[in-house]
DNA sequence: CGCGGTGTTGAGACCTGTCAAGACGTGTGG
DNA sequence: CCACACGTCTTGACAGGTCTCAACACCGCG
């Protein structure tokens, strides 16, 4: 049970301090874990949920699709990630949370949650700030898909993704496992598999990254910033009493 | 001071109930009233922020802007909205917040909310529930800029004013005052002004809307909603208990 | 060994952007 | 009251980024 929700605290200790009390609060949340195989819908737009979810590993997105058939990822969520906690105040999704490679995920009844805000101001201010972190994040990509250009954007995913994945200890020497397939890296960056292919070769051939075996690595982290114009405040490193 | 917070209160009865203790407190919150100009910079990005602020009348906008100059607006603000609910969690924004027109705001301390936080826990709730309405609504238009045409994005923002803007009683008979130049509905929907132009008249010409003197009127919604694919679920028009 | 998913490549189409010029309206100063 | 400036809207010609469609290579897996 102790290293269930360690990413999760070191995610939340990158923004605020969590004392012993509240870390024992944390704890008591979860109800149990489960295990999810890749590309499912884990929770549908539109049905009331009455528990939220903690990503323990694994990823997940949140997808919103049109009549078409087409989809928009709207975020990438990894393991330390409270995947839908704004389903505790929304009480449902406007979107889809689906798995993008087996998951292993805690579950956390709403009414622990409940509990926790009347007993516990600071760790509920603490929570709103991570949904609204959530909000920052897609602003981010609303910036990437409004104006940058497709190697931007795609540089920015990149960009964004060492620095998630390094808070939890998922990234090394610029190095990360990097599970989508070209098809859903198209969904987050509202481009095609064909054109996001075409991008990547073209980050390939500058020598900036590599990937492959599902494993992304950054060569030239100065250069893949520069074409993101990545600034890394939106993720709200510094810590601060919330 | 009684008709300050109306659209305020019409926005969040539209959502929950609100007693008249928690009524009381919202208007605690409520330091003193502010006018600005249009086309203001009203926060800047990354300043410290130690107060929020509840728009009373007129239109705000988030922005982010790229080093070309280019900017993209992420969600617009209308009467009713408290636009930067998420600075008193986050402490500082990772977006510039500006005037679209003339606006008279309401200036909430942060202190008055931590306060709040520790006091009503339903409210705090509430309050938590709308700074993630923002980002469902946010969550839509990122679906617009990543899959929908320039025709069904213009349609989408016009469909999800006239709601908003309804639930405050700023919308009749499908008709609205739309104070947006051209060039801002472009940087709201990642286009150029001259294709917002070209898409406008393509509305017009199908006798779906009319945009003249800086009003908008609707004249044939289904033919408006069939294009954008609208469906008012992530506007969250549904009361509940947060 | 065959199959399905994924990645790669090419040719051509199309949507949207760029650049440029003019129309229109409104406010300001002479 | 007119002249002018400025922002906004409109239009045209052309460019270019991304999409579509298609075919093929690759690879893990049953």
């Amino acid at each position: 049970m102790c290293a269930l929700i360690e990413k999760h605290l070191l995610k939340l200790r990158a923004r605020d301090d969590v004392g012993p009390q509240e870390e024992q609060a944390i704890r008591g949340l979860i109800s149990h874990t489960v295990e999810i195989p890749a590309d499912r819908i884990f929770i549908r737009a539109g049905r009331e949920i009455s528990e939220s979810t903690m990503l323990l590993e694994g990823w997940m997105a949140r997808a919103k699709d049109l009549q078409s058939g087409q989809r928009q990822l709207a975020e990438l969520q990894v393991a330390g990630d409270f995947v839908d906690l704004h389903g505790f105040v929304l009480k449902r999704l406007d979107h889809d949370l689906i798995t993008l490679s087996p998951c292993r995920i805690a579950v956390v009844p709403h009414d622990r949650l409940t509990a926790l805000t009347e007993r516990f101001p600071h760790l509920t201010r603490l929570y709103w700030f991570m949904t609204n972190l959530d909000a920052a994040i897609q602003r981010e990509w609303t910036l990437s898909l409004g104006r940058r250009t497709a190697l931007s954007r795609l540089a920015q995913l990149f960009c964004e993704l060492r620095v998630r994945l390094g808070i939890v200890g998922l990234a090394k020497d610029d190095r990360f496992d990097f599970p989508l397939t070209q098809v859903e890296v198209g969904e987050c960056l509202g481009l095609t598999s064909v054109h996001v292919n075409r991008t990547l070769q073209e980050l390939r051939r500058r020598g900036i990254v590599e990937l492959a075996g599902r494993q992304l690595r950054i060569l030239d982290l100065p250069a893949l910033e520069d074409i993101a114009e990545f600034d890394d405040a939106y993720l709200y490193l510094d810590k601060h009493r919330r």
